[in-house]
Parts: C-alpha cells; sequence; structure tokens
RNA sequence: GCGCCCGUAGCUCAGUGGAUAGAGCAUCCGCCUUCUAAGCGGGAUGUCGAAGGUUCAAAUCCUUCCGGGCGUGCCA
C-alpha cells in the first residue's frame, strides 16, 4: 500500500514534468515504476530506479531526471496519506523517507481494513488446483505430506488473493496398482477363511492390508458374498484407504473440495472419448499393435504409447481423458502438484493437452524436490512399515500439525527440504514455527493484560486496569475510525532513535502485506508468506524490547494497544494462509 | 548420452537487472527490578560453482563447462 503510493506520486510527477517541458515524452512512463525496499538506511524507506531507466528513453543523465523528479513530486504534495520527504541520490535513485504522520496513518488503514488487510480484490477468476493424488493403496508419505501442504497453502493464498479456488484430490483407483491391491488383499482373505493360496510375490504387504480385510469381514458379515471375488473386495479396500487419506489429511488442515475418481472416466466413455478427439485432430497412430499419440511433433522427445497393444489404455490416455473433463469445467488457469520424479511426464501431458486442441498456458505444473529427515542434523530413518520411506501419520505424531505445516509450507518446492526433526519440536526461536505463534499469543497477551489489574512496584499493592473494559470498547471502535488515534504511538527519533527505528520497522513491515501477498500468488509461492511471518514475529519483538505498551500515559497506551491489534491481525492473517493455528496463549 | 532441478557465510537457506549480497543456526563479546528472558544487543564470517557474453549496471539474463539430485517403459 505504501509502494502504490509512491507509485502514483512518482507517476503524476512524470506527467506534470511532461506538460511543463521539463521532460521531451508522451504524458504515460515508458517504464515500469519499480519501487524497492533498500537494503541500507540512509537510503531512506523506499527507492525507485526508475530514473536509470528512463536515462535513454528521455535522453537525459540519470540524476538529472531524478531531480526533476524530486521538484515535480514536492509539487505533487501528500495527497491525503500523510508526508514524506524525497532525496535525489547518485547515480540516480529517488529515496522517500516516510514521516510520523505517514506511518500512523498506516496503522489506520490496517486498522480500518481488519481481517481483510492484505486480501486482494477478487479477480472474478477460477483456478483449479490439483494435488496428493496418491493411489488409494496404502499410506501417505512425507513427499505426499509435502504436496499436500504445498497445494493447501497455495489454495489459501490464492483464495486470499482473489482467485476462485477449488481444490482436487484425484483418485487412481485403477490400473495396475489396483489389481494388485485386490490380488493381495483376497489372498489375504483366503487366508484368513482357512484356505491354502499363494500370496502374491510383488503384492502389498500382507501386514498392512490385514487389517482393513478383518474390517470388511466384519461390515459385511451378514452378505460375505460381497468379499468373493477379487475385484470387488479390491474395490472395498481401496474406499478404506481413500477415507484414511482423506482423514489424515484433515488432520493436518488439508481439505479437499472434490475427490475425482479415474475409475469413473472409464465407466462414462470418457477416456474413448478423449483418444477419439486427438484422433479427430489427426495426432494419433497405429503401430506395432499399439495407438500411439504423436507426442514429438507436440514437444515431447518421442512418441508415447495411448492404447497398449493388450488393448489397456496407458497412464496418459486416462490423463487426456481426465484433463479434457477439467478443461471443460472452464477453469482460467489448472495447477497441477507433482513430486519432481515425475518431472519427465511434464511433456507428455502438455503434448495431450494441445492433441486435444486446448491451451497448454492454462496448464500450470508445480514440481516439488524431495524431503529429507533428520534429527539433530542427521539423516533418518524412521518409519516402521515401510523400510526406507517416512510417513506422514508417524512425523505427525512426533511434531504435530503446525510444525510439519510450517516447515513443509515454508520451503521452496524448487529445493529439497531439510526437515529436522528435532528442530520442530524446540520451543524457542530457532524453530520459527514456535516463534510466530508464540509473537501470536505476546499480542493478545499484551492485549489481555491492558485490562488486568497490576502490581505497583512503588506501593506494593494493585492497581485497578489501565485500560477499563469500556476504554478497551471504545479503542476498538474508535480503532478504524479515528484517524489520529495512533499519532502517539511513535517515540520523537531524536529523543529515542532505537525505539523509533524499531516502532518504524514494524509499521513498514505490517504495510507490505499485499504487497506479499501478491508477489506470493504471483510466482505461487506460499512459503514467501511463511517467511514474511517470521520477520513480522522478529520485528514485533524488536520492538517489544524497546518501546512500551501499557504506562501511564492512557494516549500512548491507546496509540500501542492499536499497533498490537494490527500486528496480531496481520500475524493472523499469514498464519492462516500456511494454515498453523493462531493461539491466543502458550 | 539426453532432459529437468539445484550450486550464495562453517551449516540451513532468502534474494524482483540496480547502491556496501542478506537472515537464522553455530561461534566470540555483552545484557534479566518493567507488558511472557520461551528473550535481546553487538563482533567476526563470502572467488554468489568456473569461464566467457549482453548491459550504464549481473548472484539475477544468454552460452559453455564443472559438481550434486532426479528422470529417461506398451509402469503409475
Amino acid at each position: 500500500m505504501v509502494k502504490e503510493a509512491i507509485e502514483v506520486k512518482i507517476k503524476k510527477a512524470y506527467q506534470m514534468a511532461v506538460d511543463e517541458g521539463s521532460f521531451q515524452s508522451d504524458r504515460d512512463c515508458p517504464e515500469v515504476i519499480f519501487i524497492e525496499k533498500p537494503k541500507t538506511e540512509s537510503h531512506g524507506d523506499f527507492a525507485c530506479g526508475v530514473s536509470l531507466k528512463l536515462a535513454r528513453h528521455l535522453k537525459l543523465a540519470p540524476m538529472k531526471i531524478a531531480e526533476t523528479l524530486k521538484n515535480y513530486i514536492e509539487k505533487v504534495g501528500t495527497n491525503g496519506s500523510g508526508a514524506m520527504t524525497v532525496e535525489a541520490a547518485q547515480p540516480g535513485f529517488l529515496n522517500f523517507q516516510l514521516d510520523k504522520s505517514f506511518l500512523s496513518n498506516i496503522i489506520f488503514q490496517i486498522a480500518s481494513a481488519g481481517e481483510s488487510f492484505g486480501k486482494g480484490k477478487s479477480n472474478g477468476k477460477k483456478i483449479l488446483i490439483e494435488y496428493v493424488s496418491a493411489n488409494p493403496t496404502g499410506g501417505l508419505h512425507i513427499g505426499h505430506g509435502r504436496n499436500a501442504i504445498l497445494g493447501s497453502s497455495l489454495a489459501n493464498l490464492l483464495s486470499f488473493a482473489g482467485w476462485h479456488v477449488v481444490q482436487e484430490f484425484y483418485i487412481n483407483d485403477c490400473g495396475e496398482q489396483i489389481n494388485k491391491l485386490a490380488r493381495s488383499a483376497f489372498a489375504c482373505y483366503q487366508k484368513k477363511l482357512g484356505k491354502t493360496v499363494e500370496y502374491p510375490e510383488d503384492g502389498y504387504p500382507e501386514e498392512s492390508l490385514s487389517p482393513y480385510v478383518d474390517k470388511a469381514m466384519e461390515e459385511y458379515k451378514s452378505d460375505p458374498s460381497k468379499l468373493e471375488k477379487a475385484e470387488d473386495l479390491g474395490d472395498i479396500i481401496k474406499e478404506y484407504f481413500r477415507a484414511d487419506q482423506e482423514k489424515l489429511l484433515l488432520s493436518v488442515g488439508v481439505k479437499f473440495d472434490s475427490w475425482f475418481s479415474e475409475t469413473s472416466l472409464h465407466k462414462d466413455g470418457k477416456v474413448e472419448e478423449a483418444l477419439a478427439q486427438m484422433s479427430s485432430l489427426n495426432y494419433t497412430y497405429d503401430s506395432e499393435g499399439a495407438f500411439w499419440l504423436k507426442a514429438k511433433e507436440l514437444g515431447d522427445e518421442r512418441d508415447r504409447v495411448l492404447k497398449k497393444s493388450t488393448g489397456a489404455t496407458t497412464y496418459l490416455a486416462n490423463d487426456a481423458a481426465y484433463h479434457l473433463n477439467k478443461y471443460k469445467r472452464g477453469f482460467d488457469l489448472m495447477v497441477n502438484i507433482w513430486g519432481a520424479d515425475h518431472h519427465g511426464q511434464v511433456p507428455g501431458l502438455k503434448a495431450v493437452v494441445k492433441a486435444l486442441g486446448e491451451d497448454p498456458d492454462k496448464l500450470e505444473l508445480l514440481l516439488t524436490q524431495i524431503v529429507n529427515l533428520n534429527r539433530d542434523g542427521k539423516p533418518v530413518k524412521m518409519s516402521k512399515r515401510m523400510g526406507t520411506v517416512v510417513m506422514l501419520d508417524e512425523v505427525l505424531d512426533e511434531v504435530g500439525a503446525d510444525a510439519v505445516r510450517y516447515y513443509l509450507a515454508e520451503s521452496n518446492p524448487n529445493n529439497p527440504i531439510n526437515f529436522d526433526l528435532e528442530l520442530a519440536k524446540k520451543t524457542s526461536k530457532d524453530n520459527p514455527a514456535f516463534y510466530i505463534q508464540y509473537a501470536h499469543a505476546r499480542c493478545c497477551s499484551i492485549l489481555r493484560r491492558a485490562g488486568e489489574e497490576y502490581l505497583d512496584s512503588e506501593t506494593g499493592k494493585m492497581n485497578p486496569p489501565r485500560v477499563t473494559p469500556e476504554q478497551m470498547r471504545e479503542i476498538e471502535q474508535a480503532y478504524g475510525k479515528d484517524e489520529h488515534m495512533f499519532d502517539f504511538t511513535f517515540d520523537n527519533e531524536s529523543d529515542n532513535p532505537e525505539a523509533f527505528a524499531a516502532q518504524k520497522k514494524l509499521v513498514l513491515r505490517l504495510s507490505s502485506l499485499p504487497d506479499e501477498v501478491e508477489e506470493a500468488a504471483r510466482v505461487m509461492q506460499p512459503g514467501r508468506i511463511a517467511r514474511y511471518s517470521y520477520e513480522i514475529a522478529c520485528d514485533l519483538q524488536r520492538f517489544y524490547e524497546v518501546s512500551r505498551v501499557l504506562s501511564e500515559d492512557l494516549s500512548v497506551t491507546r496509540s500501542r494497544l492499536g499497533l498490537i491489534m494490527a500486528t496480531r491481525q496481520v500475524l493472523a492473517n499469514t498464519l492462516k494462509i500456511i494454515g498453523v493455528s493462531a493461539p491466543e496463549r502458550m
């Protein structure tokens, strides 16, 4: 919001400069006005290097352009948002220093927006995010967990940024893996009935299936004929697994709007339809008894089989049908989240989409790298059931949902995660997940304490609350209405530069939530919000160290309580995006 | 071989073509009468994997090379 205000000012200044003949150009600035946060304090609170970019276009020295813009910016004035000073600096930067009035106006704006602070305006667009999409043949491992948390956080983020989001799980409930499940479960069942059968050599581990077979026998004990065919038993068991996956995902706050069955595509003849559509567009051919996609001419490294010589369709053919269905549902954008070990399938899927005559640019694939588990920096393999693969529920049991969500959401999907189990359990600043929650709890604590009696250190007696319940209600009501309520938040820079710096830093950090949301949504990286949240926690801590909220001065107390409310709100909003709880006490 | 991802402080990682490349951990030195010390402040720490190129300006864009991970089925 601050960046926008500055951008508007520069734009206006540019137009005035053109109008008055200082710049020989059209009224619209030909370069993007990019406002940055300088790393060095002496470069102001915000800076803009547009003069450097304009040098060639205007045929003037960058420094000259900067100075001209500075003069016109001063003419533009404050336009109601509070004051700032501008400096032109070598080699042509514009450096902006915000005034106290500007800063307290920021708090006021956050206060007015309340819960919706940082929320993007609805863009009227629909997006489908498909993720996890595991086989219903077992549990979910930590890699599924990474995709689940990324998908869910991305959904929260995009929805907050103004998209209409649909989250979907594509159930891979047919094909070779499912047949294997059915065979294994049926063998297990036969054994339970006392028959001597050979357990499939490459089958799923009997000990993991056994409880599910027991469950099926219990459920169908009045009508065991339902279990008499391997296929039927497989259908029952795979639904158990799917339901377990759903339950586990719900326990980490991952909730799907839609569960799409691969089998339903076959039943409804959609796979054949998709194949026919690709044929009609002349992107297929028969060879060696199989049915092929001309993938190579659509950008893949070689052609791909759609229907095997056995007559069965490949996963690619099924994916074609599924994606055709997605396209028909009219989304503006579709995102698939896959493990990076599947990246080889990307060109095939893109080829299929083109062969169906759809726009491949509407389909975005996010690939996630692997999750390594560590304990005190050393690699661990902890799974009881699967040997080398670490299961999501085991990690969840050990460190809890909040830590799982934070660490899996925080990372850049392109990088492998080194998830340290001991770190995730720490209750200290080393553990950002904890530290952010603690910051939120601290805000709540201060707000609570404001309305409680407190010990007077001089008299040793209890004093009445600094802020009575009536006053607290007044503050909450004024919060968002009284523009000048926050004017007392800041110390004078000359009296207490440390305190002023911390106050300013916190306020500016809070103000950037809308920019952070917009940028994170644009690059589809909810992890940026997680890291931003940690930075707020650090800034709050610093503020807390150097400037008291609750004091004898009621106007300062009121003012700073407003800042604490604003901080609590921004922390709550960011935690909600990454799906971590915001506790009031810890 | 080919394709994708990665290479930034001792470690884990940020970094939008812009000013002196940043955080946290670890390490060293300080700091607890006060709203939660579950903490805070301050040092020190770099061939941004390498070399070319584009640019007024490159960790960032392009090319080549080196190192690591993954993939490369009529499996999913």
